[in-house]
DNA sequence: ACTGAATAACAATTCAAA
DNA sequence: TTTGAATTGTTATTCAGT
């Protein structure tokens, strides 16, 4: 249950920063976290969060979460959203480099920046706002694991 | 070749038009429009168009395209712009680091990241515009070649 | 309800051939 | 380059136990 839950989130963690590319990977990943299950547990946690196997390249595979990353369990599902989620219009988010990009509902994306930006992280040193998308620009020698941590506060669905 | 790209065509209007959960239910479908050929064959057929399995709901499964390679009646709402190549307004495309800066015509910029956004490449992960240019972040370990060659099923006078 | 062990089911790849 | 047969590899499920 409450164990359960966070292995979720940790299995989120890991696939929105880092490429998977089989659930072997992955249980290797979430053993160094200090998360021990087998292929069998994974493969069901996996069905739950309806992660996707895709083809990056031909060969080579990545799993991908759903884009509107609407998580956790089923209970929370029949929960209403707070009026902060409901506010911020996430998406996803993706990194590459020292960049991440947060996908929003239209015209969204730069209330969010306006609010990222005003929280003067250190750990982002910048955000550009379209539409639907906003680019952060993340400081040197910041994991995204850091950024995802950050966010948080602004972002509490991430 | 000539049959296989008619049965890939094949693929594509059967995943559009209907629930397909396995790659043996597709065989099916695939021998009752005369398609002859094998789990190995097919397995290879998806991979090449990017179909992914996804979960519907619990313990249900189905194949499906990515958005770029999916079925489309000629409306030309949807449709990249790949009939009109004066319609982008594309000028130019520069590289540096992993990112693409997109040059066009003034106050195309917008309509372009719009249909490159639809298209959902997994090799770029975000795009911004403002009025006449385009920027694009582009995924890790993708080469810049490989941007140009997604790239022309959107712009393809790039 | 959640899990691991074993297994079944399924999909990807290898290999040989055309 | 494309393919099928066989094989391997990977993931989903069953079953039993907690």
């Amino acid at each position: 249950m409450k164990i359960k839950n966070s292995r979720l989130d940790a299995i989120r963690l890991i696939l929105s920063t880092q490429d998977i590319s089989s659930q072997e990977e992955l249980l290797n990943e979430l053993a160094k976290e200090g998360f021990k299950l087998t292929q069998a547990t994974l493969s069901r946690d996996l069905h739950q969060l309806r992660v996707v196997k895709t083809v990056r390249t031909p060969g080579q595979y990545k799993y991908e979460l759903p884009r509107n990353s609407q998580y956790r369990t089923n209970d929370s599902e029949s929960r209403p959203l707070t009026t902060q989620q409901e506010a911020n219009g996430f998406l996803s988010i993706k990194f590459s480099g020292n960049i991440a990009v947060i996908r929003t509902k239209p015209s969204y994306a730069g209330t969010l920046a306006y609010h990222i930006d005003n929280c003067d992280f250190p750990e982002i040193i910048g955000t550009i706002a379209g539409d639907d998308t906003v680019m952060l620009i993340i400081a040197e020698d910041t994991t995204r694991g850091t950024v995802l941590r950050v966010l948080r506060s602004v972002i509490p669905n991430i």
